[in-house]
RNA sequence: GCCUCUGUAGCUCAGUUGGUAGAGCAGGGGACUGAAAAUCCCCGUGUCGGUGGUUCGAUUCCGCCCGGAGGCA
């Protein structure tokens, strides 16, 4: 099985510049496994590495779809995967860095998810049902077709309702998937290293100061061309929507500012709850170790997994 | 200096006709298999400013002290 190298973390940790610094170090190039840096031109809004950032070590996976258009982990998964198998052809290794933790563990199990496609037309049906007659009635319903995963899901969860129903109605089963693929070997072996910091106030300011830097560098303007277009998953960006209000009314601003980093915030707690769930996981703490001290310790974690450890 | 108002959870405040207290926000924990920067679930003990008194019992009533806001001088 390839041995491959992720970098995790909450946002504004760092991962980045950890990334690049093993993939220097490591012969190895970046692919990114973030749901919003995957859109051309959202730049600034969604922290994507610059060109001084990237420091000639090439990139994947980032601006490679246009705002309007629609993405999904399954779709990430396969254009992730054939990503990095074309690298690992050509020798290099692969660095996995980013924040969307649904879409990283998907890649490294190999998920197909299941064989239900997005069926928008069922989907719209089964959501207007569900606003009609409310989620208890929605999870009865589940609760007769697939009781595994009405056990599983909550009423109020209507995202999760509509699609487990929307498997359902193609035949499938989800919780049957589920229990399917979970014994199936993953796709990678991977190492994660997850960069973040010990203190929660101090990861909160860090991002405080972050938001901050990108309203200097002209987020605003990135919100007012957004705006401008229609989208989809986009719209859901934090940073982007956030602002939308003070476009038309500056006044607002301060306010909108607020509740961005609020979100950002939340955000990051989020990702540190998906996060803990691997306990494989080896941790760094940005405000207990200097940069390059954890540099260098990482990259001797790395280096034992691909090269000293027996199969 | 005098008068009035005020001091309760990190913040803004409610409340107890005297039986040691509760909302919103902030925050914390968790779930997560084709929207995931999304979606959803759970979590409220704090010397009720301090100190003396009245009382079986005071955060609640009274006195004094300390801190804030306003008014009169």
């Amino acid at each position: 099985m390839e041995r491959i190298i992720c970098v995790v973390g909450p946002t504004a940790s760092g991962k980045t510049a950890l990334a690049v610094e093993l993939a220097k170090a490591l012969d190895g190039e970046v692919i990114g496994c973030d749901s919003m840096q995957i859109y051309r031109r959202l730049d600034i809004g969604t922290a994507k590495p610059t060109a001084a950032e990237t420091q000639g070590v090439p990139h994947h996976m980032i601006d490679i779809i246009e705002p309007s258009e629609s993405y999904s982990a399954a779709r990430y998964v396969a254009d992730a995967t054939a990503v990095a198998e074309e690298m690992l052809s050509r020798g290099k290794m692969v660095i996995l860095a980013g924040g969307t933790g649904l879409y990283m563990d998907a890649f490294i199990q190999g998920l197909d998810f299941s064989t239900a496609e997005n069926h928008d037309i069922i989907r719209v049906r089964l959501e207007n049902l569900y606003d009609r007659f409310g989620g208890e009635r929605m999870h009865r319903l589940l609760e007769r077709l697939d009781s595994g995963s009405a056990a599983k899901i909550h009423p109020n969860d209507k995202k999760r309702v509509v699609r487990a129903l929307e498997i359902v109605f193609s035949g499938e089963r989800k919780s049957a998937h589920d229990e399917l693929t979970k014994q199936r070997p993953p796709r990678f072996d991977a190492l994660k290293i997850g960069i973040t910091c010990d203190d929660r106030a101090e990861l909160y300011r860090r991002i405080d100061l972050r938001v901050d830097a990108m309203l200097e560098q002209g987020l605003l303007d990135e919100v007012r061309m957004l705006k401008g277009m229609p989208t989809a998953t986009a719209a859901q960006a934090i940073g982007y929507k956030e602002l939308m209000p003070a476009l038309d009314d500056m006044s607002l601003l301060g306010e909108c500012v607020e509740t961005l980093k609020r979100n950002s915030r939340r955000y990051a707690k989020r990702q540190l709850t998906w996060l803990r769930r691997d306990e494989s996981t080896i941790w760094f703490y940005r405000d207990r170790e200097d940069f390059g001290s954890i540099v260098a310790k990482a990259t001797e974690f790395a280096k034992d997994f691909l090269y000293n450890q027996p199969e």
